[in-house]
DNA sequence: TATACTATTATGTCTGCACATAATGTCATT
DNA sequence: AATGACATTATGTGCAGACATAATAGTATA
């Protein structure tokens, strides 16, 4: 190799940790050490190790060192796209219909999601996406009407999903996966039977202090959350 | 402040972005300018831009700039954990119950995921891990032989799962979730109703150059798997 | 008009140095 | 033996400067 660059020096390591040279639990040298081992300055071991200890692999603390983890809780990134591009990215056209859209009292389960005692009257959009013309997704969201904006935008054109990505940044989010039986309403509207097996996604989001919207996102059958390790 | 260290200058930056002062699409001012605008250092702004970027809130290229992501590419970093630690976690006493290990061919869906076009005989591993005593996930594991080292551990006291964490590294994997509806079998073991609604995670495992292990994880109803952003 | 070269520019990375910070171990005191 | 003060140490962060790299914009050439 040419000269060792942070990358290089990562794979190194994640290689002595591969080939058992350094055991889960074991302190590996330290930066400085393996500074002068590789011939480069302390700040680029440093930076190889730091993503490695992001990525779940080691484990560092100040004055005792870095340890290669015991108990490696691996880290998987997911990537969380709008609706319309994860479906485009499959090489599908992408359609929407929106169901209905009416301003009604936010239910208690909503509610106590959002971290809200009571609530004043939310919108309520109900709508599915579909991916090359079968159903691919119900959509069955809760929006704060004090973030639309004016003029409102009409959601029968665009997606909730879409439009606040766009239009509403947000401070912080919460997602839940997990699985649950068609309902009644569910298998009508996905056109599949009662009782199937649906990937359910719901999602929290904040703004600085107000809640902007509660979502509950449920795939038709066969969909599949992927990621790399 | 004190000072503004990097941390302070992502917020800042997430704080104008949330602000809507620039706009999705826009480029920000360059890493000098900001640096400048900060009184820093131009490596502390880049550590802040850095972490947005990698964040998917930001996109950055050479020469053209840094701007605001459009499609915002949201990253969500689940921990995958060992279950024992998983169960532990929430405060809930582990079990673990070998059904059976047996060698055997490999079925083609477990191949063809592991790229393989045909097997000697693999470990077939099937298994439950209760939390408080009841079902909660059913294991259904396939293992390269060829990674057991020896003496070949006893999964009847060690759950595959655990071992291998400890005892093989992996180089790369793969992980993929869904929804089914509970088979006879696993409605069986897991005590649920045929054709409940089960999360499913399916993993497979590569080393340098062999495969380790592919592993289908049903949870039992309820389960959820959860992440904030 | 199209293509190839060239200069420019913003990010990406590295170096060497400095100081901050959090743990840990040591030593003296009670 | 327990407690508390202190020095030590490895990581965490910062700075200023340098060069590398990729992409763009502009210029010259066919």
């Amino acid at each position: 190799m040419t000269r060792a660059n942070w990358e290089d020096i990562r794979a190194e390591v994640m290689r002595r940790i591969r080939l058992r040279l350094w055991l889960p639990g074991a302190v590996i040298p330290t930066e400085e050490a393996l500074a002068t081992e590789f011939g480069c300055a302390r700040a680029t071991v440093s930076r190889a190790l730091r993503e490695l200890a992001e990525a779940g692999v080691l484990e560092r603390r100040r004055k005792a060192g870095t340890r290669v983890a015991l108990h490696p809780v691996r880290k998987a990134t997911l990537d969380i796209a709008v609706t319309r591009r994860e479906v485009e990215g499959r090489g599908q056209v992408y359609g929407y219909h929106l169901i209905e859209a009416v301003l009604a009292a936010a239910p208690m389960t909503v509610l106590s999601k959002l971290g809200l005692a009571q609530g004043a009257n939310w919108l309520h959009l109900r709508s599915l996406h579909l991916a090359g013309g079968l159903p691919f997704l119900y959509e069955d969201r809760w929006l704060n009407p004090s973030v639309l904006l004016d003029p409102a935008p009409d959601f029968a054109g665009i997606s909730a999903n879409e439009w606040l990505v766009t239009h509403v940044s947000y401070a912080r989010g919460d997602i839940a996966f997990s699985a649950a039986n068609a309902s009644a309403a569910e298998a009508e509207v996905l056109g599949v039977p009662v009782g199937a097996a649906l990937f359910i996604t719901e999602r929290s989001t904040w703004g600085d202090a107000a809640p902007i919207t509660w979502v509950r996102l449920a795939y038709a059958p066969g969909y599949r959350l992927h990621t790399a390790v």
